[in-house]
DNA sequence: ATTGGTGCAAAGGATTTGCAGTCTA
DNA sequence: TAGACTGCAAATCCTTTGCACCAAT
């Protein structure tokens, strides 16, 4: 998580008022506030979890809200590169958006498709390798991933 | 990498002649040699790579061979669930197929698209987290995503 | 000849782009 | 009002499916 959002986040704990609190997160994260984008917001960052874009739009239709499926991907990918979420790649069939942006860890269910997070605690990496030259880590990611064991 | 390959490819050493050594070990995998499987083949397993799919059909293309989009696409998929290539999700825009099937890990160049292996000995993993219940391991990816250093 | 498998055209589906509309300063 | 930004329809592109064909028994 980056340090400002980090700090924005603990400070917001003592307002009142939902939506207060997620305009201020994205007043925080340099995002304009817009319906749709607070809309979204309220979903995707409203508690710890792992939503699809398919999802999002669905639980935004489910709300009689009405937001396009472009701008559901388009503002998800706006909120990743703002680091208010973090894009779970696990499925070429579609992306994830994890709204627990502290580094962790997946374990990906290929049967049923669940992702659920590992603490940094239970497992750990040891080492660095080394890196192509010229370039720098952006991110570890570690996916276990596992399958409904057989009857 | 499944011990009756591992087997196949050590014997095959000693034999004379790339096709028919591929022919060997598509047979071993149970796979049926057809003539654009052994094209498909010949690309991929040459060499220890990271192929798209995109990219394998452009080398069979410049071999003025003719072969499908689709069929490249499945015979890849095929010889994935058979254990001669291994999948790498990196990216959420193309598969990559990795004809190094020994546990290893990447790092994956977000810039410009490069996967580079990373051998078990560079790095570790120390334990592994709890698992959901009714679930066994069937990998653990690790992914270094890397950039290139801004100048 | 039958049957299971194979290969490709067309379909499917997630994601991105181009432009008209909207909001801010 | 100027200027930039936003949001959606349509386009794009990777991947899968359905069906005609082929190979082995």
């Amino acid at each position: 998580m980056r340090p400002i959002l980090m700090r924005m986040v603990s400070k917001l704990t003592t307002d009142t008022g939902a939506e207060q609190r997620i305009r201020q997160l994205l007043e925080g994260a340099g995002v304009r506030c817009t319906r749709q984008r607070l809309l979204l917001a309220s979903i995707v960052l409203h508690r710890k979890q792992h939503l699809s874009a398919e999802q999002v739009l669905a639980f935004a239709n489910r709300a009689r809200q009405v937001v396009s499926k472009a701008t559901v991907y388009n503002t998800l990918g706006l909120f990743a590169r703002m680091g208010l979420v973090r894009e779970v790649i696990v499925d070429p069939q579609r992306t994830f958006y994890d709204s627990n942006v502290t580094e962790h860890h997946h374990i990906y269910n290929e049967d049923d498709g669940t992702l659920t997070d590992v603490g940094q605690d239970e497992f750990r990496i040891e080492g660095l390798p080394t890196l192509p030259p010229g370039t720098e880590v952006h991110g570890v990611d570690v996916i276990v991933r596992v399958r409904t064991r057989p009857a």
